[in-house]
DNA sequence: GGCCGGGTCAACCGATCGGTTGATGCGCGG
DNA sequence: CCGCGCATCAACCGATCGGTTGACCCGGCC
């Protein structure tokens, strides 16, 4: 089974390269630190599978190099694995085309099942992934409107009521009523909370 | 030079003792991957130097387990390994005692020259801390104390004043002043604002 | 010793925010 | 057609926040 490396670690390339050899069925044929040299590394030599990180340091993020690899003729199986657990990591992620998505934090052995499984083009999830995304499925996400995130962009600034209400055209009695769907929605009470809650989840981004 | 390594990714350990194992001064006398853990070890096997992960996963953090570390008899100094690089992760742990900060990021030749040098006893920043502390130092930004870090760290999980007051054992008149303060040196007239603005220049790191 | 900055606390005030109830109009789909 | 979600507005209330002034203690520095 033929292993490329994704990662912007020389510690964690090291250590995937430890465990790793004492695989007898995996050969890690090449190594890459950022997006460019991972898109070279793995035209070139073609594996089995390619473990990727989210985080590759100032260039192109892991989800991307994710979505050009899928779209080589032949791609290998990507399989993700990073640090984070966001649900807005593991969706971008899934929806690049990465077959998995493990933790680093997960023991050696779900390592080793998992890559196994993705060369088998077999899906595979850490346990922690696994709840958070089936929570998810249960739990339908009260998906916030386009205008509701308008408004949490505004309130992201820092902007008051008053403020933001002038710049959407409306009443401050509309901003509040808005805002209070907004809290109800992601299950906070404070504008400071929504804001954060609202970074986290992705659903806005700080410039 | 005896070390012992606190990391909880099962693969970072692997690699550090990859890497390590190829220099001959360096010898590796045990490990952990939570906070208690470390302690015990740290107690039990008296190292040179404790390379310090900041999280652990679900238990105690980096920092409290740095501060806990040195204040044991004959302390062995505490380089502090880890992934992010946010002011305030930088200064709480610099404040808990650390020596040295270093990116997981960094080529392992520097890594080996940090290890060397906080077991002499001397400090060792990764190229970019040092550049972003640099740059604090450089510009007329005011800069904030660690305690207005502290507040701001709640203030961005959307805390009320009482809250702050409550979880860091002063009043809200307290708490109060030193929003004054943080909002004078941001440049902001509220809090959202404020936590926008201390993100937006990685004053705080959202979780 | 004296100065200064950081951290702590107090009292006060107006402005804003959080929460509620209730209401109107609009478009969409069963 | 009628319900439902979305967006809009109004009035009200208590709680909280933003801003000010003034004060104390402590540690570092000149």
């Amino acid at each position: 089974m033929r292993l490329f490396l994704v990662d912007d670690h020389p510690v964690v390339r090291a250590g995937l390269v430890a465990l790793l050899g004492g695989e007898p069925d995996m050969e890690i044929v090449g190594e890459a630190a950022d997006g460019a040299e991972a898109l070279r590394g793995i035209a070139a030599c073609s594996p089995d599978v390619v473990l990727m990180d989210l985080q590759l340091g100032e260039g192109v993020d892991g989800v991307e190099v994710t979505r050009r690899v899928r779209g080589l003729p032949a791609p290998p199986q990507v399989l993700v694995l990073t640090t984070y657990e966001s649900d807005a990591d593991i969706m971008r992620a899934v929806d690049a085309g990465a077959i998995g998505y493990l933790l680093k934090a997960c023991p050696p052995e779900e390592l080793f099942q998992g890559i196994r499984a993705a060369a088998r083009g077999e899906s595979v999830l850490s346990a922690k992934v696994a709840t958070r995304m089936m929570r998810r499925m249960r739990e339908p996400g009260p998906a916030l409107s386009a205008r509701e995130v308008e408004l949490l962009e505004l309130l992201a600034s820092g902007a008051s009521n008053r403020e933001i209400a002038r710049r959407l055209y409306i009443t401050e009695a509309t901003v509040k009523t808005h805002l209070v769907h907004i809290y109800d929605k992601l299950g906070v009470d404070t504008r400071t909370a929504a804001v954060t809650a609202a970074v986290e989840r992705r659903l806005i981004r700080l410039p």
